[in-house]
DNA sequence: TAGGCCATCTGGTCCT
DNA sequence: AGGACCAGATGGCCTA
């Protein structure tokens, strides 16, 4: 594949191209970023471009025709990815913020939610059940401090952790611990704890 | 200093 | 044909 690129062509970006037929194609992959802006080239590769200034003027029209797809090519893709990562930034907006107020990553975010969009079902039909019977309700609680154990959705296996070990080890839930959901007979309660027990999960994770 | 996370560029492929 | 989507590569920043 050709990527050569005429640096007789001046564009907007003040990167130059300094890719020849020859290159190895990824030698000189990130030339165009403005943060990542280079040091002056070196003595060869100012030689090189000394080589290609002689370059016929149609080859370089073409050169800056693709040159200019590009860029147009480029600020799409930065635009896309500058979308998605509002669209995550959104998705972390409804999730229940972590106590030290640390922002999740992206795969954290996903993860988070989810588990979180298991909790919540699974929180609401333990209420639906509470209402049909009230008396069988403690026994569906270890199983819900057990997210990591929370069945996946559809079946699909992307978000949730090959190590089940850390998932597994809910990291709050005790059945000896005084303030266990399985003697709370309050509802709000129990929700409070399934989304504890979800920051603990998302936290120990990682 | 190594490793994780991220932004960006890039070329290939799919879709309209 | 051109745009959207995707995955690989790369380098910067930050933290343990």
């Amino acid at each position: 594949m050709e990527t050569v690129y005429s640096d007789m062509e001046t564009s907007s970006c003040d990167f130059s191209f300094t890719h020849s037929d020859d290159e190895d194609s990824r030698s000189s992959m990130h030339p165009a970023s403005p943060a990542h802006s280079k040091a002056p080239a070196s003595p060869a590769e100012l030689q090189q471009k000394k080589r290609r200034r002689g370059r016929a003027r149609s080859d370089t029209t073409v050169h800056v025709v693709k040159k200019s797809r590009r860029l147009k090519a480029n600020d799409r893709e930065r635009n896309r990815m500058h979308n998605l990562n509002d669209a995550l930034d959104a998705l972390r907006s409804v999730l229940p913020a972590f106590p030290d107020d640390t922002k999740l990553t992206k795969i954290e975010t996903l993860r988070f939610a989810h588990n979180y969009i298991w909790a919540l079902s699974e929180t609401i039909r333990i209420a639906d059940q509470r209402q049909g019977k009230s008396r069988e309700m403690p026994l569906l609680l270890p199983s819900l401090a057990r997210l990591g154990d929370a069945p996946s959705p559809g079946g699909d296996s992307c978000s949730w952790p090959s190590d089940a070990s850390s998932s597994s080890s809910s990291p709050s839930y005790s059945h000896s611990d005084p303030g266990s959901p399985a003697n709370v007979d309050d509802f709000g309660y129990l929700q409070r704890e399934v989304l504890y027990n979800y920051n603990g999960f998302v936290a120990g994770v990682y």
